[in-house]
Parts: structure tokens; C-alpha cells; sequence
DNA sequence: TCTAAAATTTAGTCTTGCCTAAATTATTTT
DNA sequence: AAAATAATTTAGGCAAGACTAAATTTTAGA
């Protein structure tokens, strides 16, 4: 049976906050599917029960994606990434805008719609915010970018990724010139208080890890 | 509130219904929904007795639209043909494979996204079924196309739409050569047997009514 | 017109997925 | 280590929307 699209938000959500190693919180998913933490002990229990077990829970553990949950979990991850790639690039979504659509859309196209803007796009490796596409097989591409955090002084790069923020802050960084695909130097670093001073596009920017630590780039 | 999916399915199903003027009845709805008729009778009673009521219903009478409930069916009909429309033009479905992923994202995407293949398609008038597309402001063109069956000996016209076929019908149609935008040739009518044979394509073909009644044409 | 068949409605259930309130278990603080 | 706080789970409910079985109304045929 095709995980209903309750079910796929919880495995979209759960593959995203496990991605550093750790179990799930009840909490965080509450927060993260806007549902009230009781809501969700209940559907973990039911979505650890099932035939084939989406995922692994024990109480006050949290919970983890066996590998069916991932698949499916990565499955949804696809359809939403090729959607917003094809979002922008066939009828003009900026770059913040198709978060939403693409997050009703992902639940209702077939794998043959799927298939079809995949080789329509060229078969895109990365998304409009520079996410890693999964693969057509279900498997993360491997990510060999760097956090702009890391960058230190005179190091240059291209921005590759820019990840967890809302619209308004993605609004914000478009007006900074710092979109996916743009080059960018490093004048210098603050180790005290971490402030990275870079030039995108011929102007300077100061910059707190707070907004560095979710920018990703390649090394140039 | 936006209707949930299973209302905009009803009212889109009841618009097509009613439009040959008389009200919908309870088993001809749950047929058209694949929903057993009681469960049908209990939904039409609430949809009935909303806030602005989105239809008329009198027990064992059948139920039309209110305007407000015409509305919001004009609108799930405007996506879905759009959609189609989109879906062949851009991503080289074909002709008959359109029609289920139209369903489902139908009711899922957005104002703007409407808008947005509306402007890319250049308003188009009709579907690539050769369906009227309601209007913007939620309204229905007239139609002003024949049926085939009308065309009488040595008429000549331009295939405008085909109607109410199934999947394999559809294909077999498009087989024949049978498909919108086509010119159609009439060579005989028998009033006996309502045989009619037509020229599509340069091939010579005799349509039986059950066919022929679902095909519209514009005369030439 | 009376009756049998067909259509419709009522009544009572079920599943999904959410909620609130209260109870329990973990984690911190002192 | 006990107390306070935070996180989690249990229990009980609710709304949507579908189903079955049984009752009722309409329609049609003899």
C-alpha cells in the first residue's frame, strides 16, 4: 500500500532529522509536522506496527527509518526537489516560492509524472536551493560540498546550498546575492565571535554563523 | 474554507450530471464516484446543510448545484483542464494518459500555480479532450460545436472534442485518426442503422452512434 | 390499482489522524 | 539523591468519510 500523505510527512521528517545519526525526538517531530506531541506517539506506534515496519521505535527513545521507511521516505524527497527544480525552471516560481506548492504536490504525482520532468530536467543533481536529489533508485547522492562556516580567510568557493530556512530569510539572502551557483571569497573570519566577512557578487557582507552554518559551497 | 478533496469531487461530479438540466440522483452520483449510494446520501445531506449551503437537495429528488457550489465546481474544472492541457503540452503525455494524474493534482495546487499555466499555455479555450475550459472568473464558454452525429452527407468539419470515453475507447479512437483538431469528411448516413461513415485522415471509417453521439465538430 | 423491483434513506460501524487532559518517565538542578 | 522540570505516553474524544444491513419510499409492471 502507498503511504498515505500523513504517513509521508512523518517519513520526510524523520529521514531529515535523523540525517546526523540520532534518533528523532517526539518533540522535534511534533514541531517540525505542527501536531501536538500526544499526535505523534500515536503514529509512530502505529507506523513502527506495520507489516513492513516503516520505522524502529522504543519509547522514550525516539525513532529511526528502517530501510523500507527510507526508501519511501526518499522517495517523497524526490518527487519535492524535482518538482520545485521543474517548478522554476518551467513557469518562473522564484526560487522562495515553491516550497509550498511543491509540498502539496509531492504527495499526489505518479512515478510516471515523476519520471517525466526527471528527464525533462536532464536529470538534475541538485534542486533550485541546491539540495542533493535522490537518485531515481532511491539512494542520497553523496554530498561533497563544504559549510561556508569553514571557509577561512582567502579561501574562495561557489555556493552550492543553502539549507533550513524560511521564506523570509531565503528572500533575505536573495537580496544579499547569495543564491545557489554564486561565487563567493572570503576577506576574513572572526574566530571570537564568529562572524565571516565575505564579498558575493562585488559586495561585502558580514555574516553570522547563524546564517553561514546553513550555506553550503564547493570549493574553487 | 476550501472544500476538501471528496466535496470538490462531488461537485464536479454533479456538475456534469445536471448539466443536461435535471437534478443528480443518489445512485447515478455513487456509480460516477465509485461510492456505495448510502454513503453518497449522507454526504449530499451535509454538503446541503453548509454555512453557504453548496447545493439543493430534497429527499428522493435528486440534488443540483447553488451557485455558490457551481463556483467552486468551475474552478476544480478549470484545474483539471488546464492540467491536462499542461501535462500533454509540456511533458508529451498523450492524448489519453492525461486524465488520472489530472484527478489527483486537481485539488492540490494553488491559485498561482493556476494562474501560472493559464499565462504559459496562452488561455487556451480547450483541453486536448477539446472540452471548453472554464473561464478565469469561473464561468463556462458556450460551446458552439455540433455533434458529429448531425453532420449529414457530404458536410465537412473540424473535429472539436470527443466526450465521456474511457482510457481504451480513447485509444482506440486515436487509432482511427479520431482525435481533436482533425477534419472529418462525411461520405454517407444511413437513418436505418445511424451508421455513419466519415473520412478521417484519408481512411474511410463507419461510426455507430454509441460512438459518434460523444464526438463534436465545428463545421468547415 | 396493487405489487414487485428499484432507488433511496436511516442506523449503526469503522478507520484515519488529529486533539486535550492526565499520568508517567527522564533529565536537570539544587 | 531528592525535587523540579521537561519530555513522553496513555486514555478518551472528535470529525470526515466510507461501509453494511435494514427500513422506507418511488416507480413500474401486471
Amino acid at each position: 500500500m502507498k503511504p498515505s500523505t500523513s504517513t509521508q510527512d512523518y517519513l520526510k521528517t524523520i529521514y531529515e532529522l535523523t540525517e546526523n545519526g540520532s534518533p528523532a525526538s517526539t518533540n522535534d517531530l511534533a514541531r517540525e509536522l505542527n501536531i501536538k506531541p500526544a499526535s505523534v506517539t500515536g503514529m509512530i506506534q502505529k507506523l513502527a506496527g506495520e507489516k513492513p515496519a516503516l520505522l524502529e521505535y522504543q519509547k522514550h527513545q525516539g525513532v529511526t527509518l528502517t530501510s523500507a521507511g527510507k526508501k519511501a521516505a526518499l522517495e517523497v524527497i524526490r518527487h519535492h526537489r524535482l518538482l520545485e527544480t521543474w517548478l522554476v525552471q518551467t513557469l518562473g516560481y522564484s526560487w522562495d516560492e515553491v516550497h509550498e506548492e511543491a509540498e502539496r504536490l509531492e504527495h499526489v504525482i505518479s512515478e510516471d509524472f515523476e519520471r517525466r520532468i526527471a528527464a525533462a530536467l536532464g536529470h538534475p543533481l541538485r534542486d533550485p536551493h541546491g539540495e542533493l536529489i535522490p537518485t531515481a533508485d532511491l539512494k542520497m547522492p553523496l554530498d561533497d560540498s563544504t559549510p561556508l562556516s569553514a571557509l577561512r580567510k582567502d579561501q574562495t568557493g561557489k555556493i552550492l546550498s543553502i539549507k533550513g530556512a524560511d521564506a523570509n530569510l531565503l528572500r533575505h539572502l536573495e537580496e544579499l546575492g547569495l543564491t545557489p551557483n554564486t561565487p563567493i571569497e572570503v576577506i576574513s573570519y572572526s574566530p571570537f565571535d564568529h562572524n565571516l566577512t565575505v564579498k558575493v557578487n562585488k559586495k561585502t557582507h558580514v555574516l553570522g554563523l547563524n546564517i553561514t552554518s546553513k550555506i553550503f559551497i564547493e570549493e574553487t
